[in-house]
DNA sequence: TCCAGTTATCTTGACGTCGAGATAAATGGA
DNA sequence: TCCATTTATCTCGACGTCAAGATAACTGGA
């Protein structure tokens, strides 16, 4: 079966025949399908008037145990965005009274970012939610292709999380 | 080998032991491996003072032959975006002096944006390089693993190209 | 011929993100 | 003790995106 991705490299083929268009192939599918599964993955966020950055912070503290606290560092190294962005999504989980901010008594510069009681019930409520809709979307995909999936994405995820992002020798 | 995601899913794994997030492993790897190969890939197009969204309206230009000319309406329809940013994209190109806007004489509602010279000759230098690049990324994957990556991509995304998402019988 | 409905594109305002830089506080060596 | 350096966080301006709505032009039936 021909998809959208197919048309592409057909495409390609006509006008540059002198390139060799093959892992675009791979490469155009794992974006679609990042954008597609990002998109079925906030929605039972948005059901709860979350954004999938809001839920991010909210989970990494709720899996961090008690006292489901952490400094605005630890969340900007665990999520990796910028700081700039971390701010910004304290500041509205703050304003939406989900999470506080207070001083951290061991560092004046520093805070400690920690779940509300509101906070708390919401993450948990919704992260069941979360889970079942994973579930479901998961389903669409035979347990073969399931485990041959898992295996490439951890090994080539790996080739990336060492620093290096392909096989070549260099470095 | 234990990586990131791994880490995540044993913190859920003590908090919320009544959870089987599983599926969370394979949805966690996919965006990161999502995350690092977009800027990989994004890192040849800012050589040429390009973004990734501008390489998208040049390749898709290019490669639908002459006389590389398409209404924004078509552009909208290939690269899947809104009205409103596909009129971004193209101001930023016109500025540019990478493509033209053109009044559409079969109907006065409408364009044709078509490359101009400047942009035909760089979006066919910028599209060899991230050819090379990309094979070079995805030299990091064995070919056995790559062809099973390359069939669930595959099978996946044409649940969602379905307009279902995933293999329930309701619909 | 008219006009209501549709279509093509642009405009506007809001978001989430980044990168660079500002500010305040901690640190460590002279 | 001092001060230069480092660290933690926030601020600011820019970008790319979206959703909703505006504008202009086409279309088809009465």
């Amino acid at each position: 079966m021909l998809d959208h991705v197919d048309a592409i490299l057909v495409q390609w083929n006509r006008e540059r025949p002198d390139l060799d268009v093959g892992p675009m192939g791979t490469f155009g599918r794992l974006k679609r399908l990042n954008d597609e599964l990002s998109e079925a993955i906030a929605r039972p966020f948005k059901a709860h008037g979350l954004t999938s950055a809001g839920f991010d912070v909210l989970a990494t503290l709720r899996r961090s145990g008690e006292p489901y606290s952490l400094s605005p560092s630890a969340l900007i190294a665990t999520t990796m965005v910028t700081s700039g962005t971390m701010t910004n999504r304290l500041d509205r989980l703050e304003e939406a009274g989900l999470i506080e901010r207070r001083r951290d008594p061991q560092d004046g510069r520093g805070f400690l970012v920690a779940l509300t009681p509101a906070g708390f019930e919401l993450v948990d409520r919704v992260v069941s939610e979360h889970v079942a809709n994973q579930h479901r979307l998961i389903a669409g995909l035979s347990p073969a292709l399931r485990d041959g999936l898992d295996a490439a994405l951890r090994d080539w995820l790996a080739s990336f999380e060492a620093g290096r992002g392909d096989a070549s020798d260099k470095g």
